[in-house]
DNA sequence: GATGAATGAGCATTCATTCAT
DNA sequence: GATGAATGAATGCTCATTCAT
């Protein structure tokens, strides 16, 4: 027992040193790239040597393997949450979209996740393979649920994206790849592009008469 | 006749060699993106070896420089055409957003670009820069144009999306992202796409009393 | 005893490096000269590969530059000695030229700084510049003071050479010259040069009558 | 004769060109040595491209080889001149001295020919070996020639010098090594070098009881 | 004679990886 | 566990040389 807690701290520090490698390899290599990141890069960011990274990890391609891993949030969570939103389905897709929202524009981390799929999808297709499985089909999966319910329901009608979710809710990866590209200059209003998106998928742009869509 | 002759063979060729390197640079890079990428993968592509890509081009950096400027095929066009659309104003949006599939999803060269500028644009930053000036901003204001006189002729109501128009067209680049990722092994139904997102935006999800929306 | 012992092999090893492989940079660069010598003889003189050289110094450039200080020893020691010689000025100035003899002349890597000044200097403009604070001005300056001690002493003549010593000791440049160039093939008799150069600046080639000087 | 003359001028060119190649070698070779000297850089001096200095010059070696014989004007002048001297023969050896300040220091030719015999002689052995002989020996024997006449002469002491005329002489070296290395920034008064050459080999610096040797 | 496109050997430098300590 | 010296394959780039035009 007391060597346990005489080894406390060293022993924490082992712990969670893979952790705090694969934290650290994750901002290298957002910032340079797979090929121009240098296993010592990340050493330093973490404050060991090479050698260390190399104990951990067998090399350089499993470090970044495994930092996708790492950084990987399964799609699960959107997927429970989408079935838990209460009131009507107008308001249910509006929640699931401000939850991709938050997922993809506003998660830095998902965002570089995806950055890292499209960057170094060649070298990795393992990568791409398991991303399409977690994000992309359980992602269109819920959204399509919920367009399905919402059109037996009545409320919505029988259009042509409920087959196709990703084309009413695709909007969303045009702004998080503007983020992407423009960050840090050219700063976006996400709230406003959020709400028009909403605005627009389910009033549509032509004016009816009578009512007033908007 | 006597032009082709007066050149001869050598000088044809000189004056072919830097296109027949840009394209084969364009092929090498997309493969392997900038960094993997041999000069001598590129000269092996053309058929020639390493010291004639330097004899055209002063380093790798300007070779992908180059290559970039080679492939890009500015917005101009699209905006001009925009202008020319007829029919009425939904009829425009369908076209207008024809195009830009047209472009964005179904041209290799231009979804190429894009995923350019995504992979290396921190190591080009002039090349995010030049892409922000001549594609983003000329598309946005094409876009938003269509949308204003839509609403000044009263087809349109003046949704949230008419200022920011990419929140209706931005499905286009979910489109364009799963082609960028899957373009082999999970091949989309563009035509579908294409035609549930301009029926989504047009005239949204929910079910109108009275008038069917569809 | 024991200071061996906790350094152990490795640490011993890592101490001497550097200075195996800046003597080895010497005798690379005297037989090649900068541009010619590679990195990687440098390497195999040591008995280590090219990657060791630049795990101690960043650039052949810097090898060169390191390397020329390692064997650049100031004049410093010249000018002391200068200051403690005995006897007649006649005599000091004879130690004082005795001396320079064995450093310009006898010291190969006194010679060779020499060379490399003359050969790499307008790559490292530096190199020329500290060598004319740290070589020549000292020693114009012990010249010049031996000399005009000597005349204030009433032993040597108010002779122009006092003010410009260069002019009464430079044979031993053309000396060191004719051993840069020919050390091998055409052998110099030294010491018969050194009394036939101290003979003629003290009494002159003149005849003078009644007293012989020689 | 009309197409002589018409192609006069051409003909005159071709007839230069070789000259002209020489001469840009030259000053391209002083300024970047053998090594780092391309030959496109001779060829761009000139005016012409790569290819005309290969129709001329065989390889770069023997362009280098041929510049340094084009530049040699070898000793045999200074030699005839120096028995065509009248006067004393102190006034012989200050003449001949002078003749060699002329040469060595003053005349840019021979004192880049000088650092050519330094920093190449290890590639080009018989560019020194030629040197020796065309330059070294001969200027020796001119200087022991006046020397023995001197002192048959009864004017000169027979001093050790006479036999090693390179010790009397031999200072004229240094100013020449100074100007290698400073000519630009720190100038040298040569005319006072000289006189305090001359005036120091003549006289010594020893002063004599009566008679003051100055 | 002159050109300049093309070649390919050569070299500086980098970096993933290993392993003795 | 951690270190860091050492390796060596890889790659950008240069330049002497060739030769078809």
């Amino acid at each position: 027992m007391s060597t346990e807690k005489q080894l406390g701290q060293r022993a924490q520090r082992k712990a969670q040193r893979p952790q705090e490698i694969l934290e650290a390899a994750f901002e290298e290599f957002v910032e340079r790239g797979y090929v121009a990141t240098r296993v010592e890069d990340v050493a330093s960011r973490v404050g060991v040597t090479k050698g260390t990274i190399y104990f951990y990890f067998e090399t350089k391609e499993r470090l970044f393997e495994e930092m996708i891993r790492h950084i990987s949030v399964p799609f699960a969570d959107i997927s429970a949450n989408a079935k838990n939103l209460s009131g009507s389905y107008s308001e249910k897709i509006r929640m699931f979209i401000r939850l991709l929202y938050d997922r993809i524009v506003m998660d830095r981390n998902t965002r570089e996740l995806l950055r890292f799929v499209l960057t170094e999808g060649s070298r990795f297709p393992q990568v791409v393979d398991r991303h399409h499985e977690e994000f992309i089909v359980p992602f269109k999966k819920a959204a399509r649920d919920i367009l399905e319910a919402g059109v037996a329901a009545g409320e919505f009608r029988n259009a042509l994206a409920v087959k196709i979710p990703d084309a009413a809710i695709g909007a969303t990866m045009m702004l998080s790849v503007w983020q992407m590209l423009f960050a840090d200059r050219k700063p976006q209003d996400v709230e406003a592009f959020f709400e028009a998106h909403v605005d627009v998928i389910l009033h549509g742009l032509i004016a009816k008469d009578g009512a007033d869509c908007e």
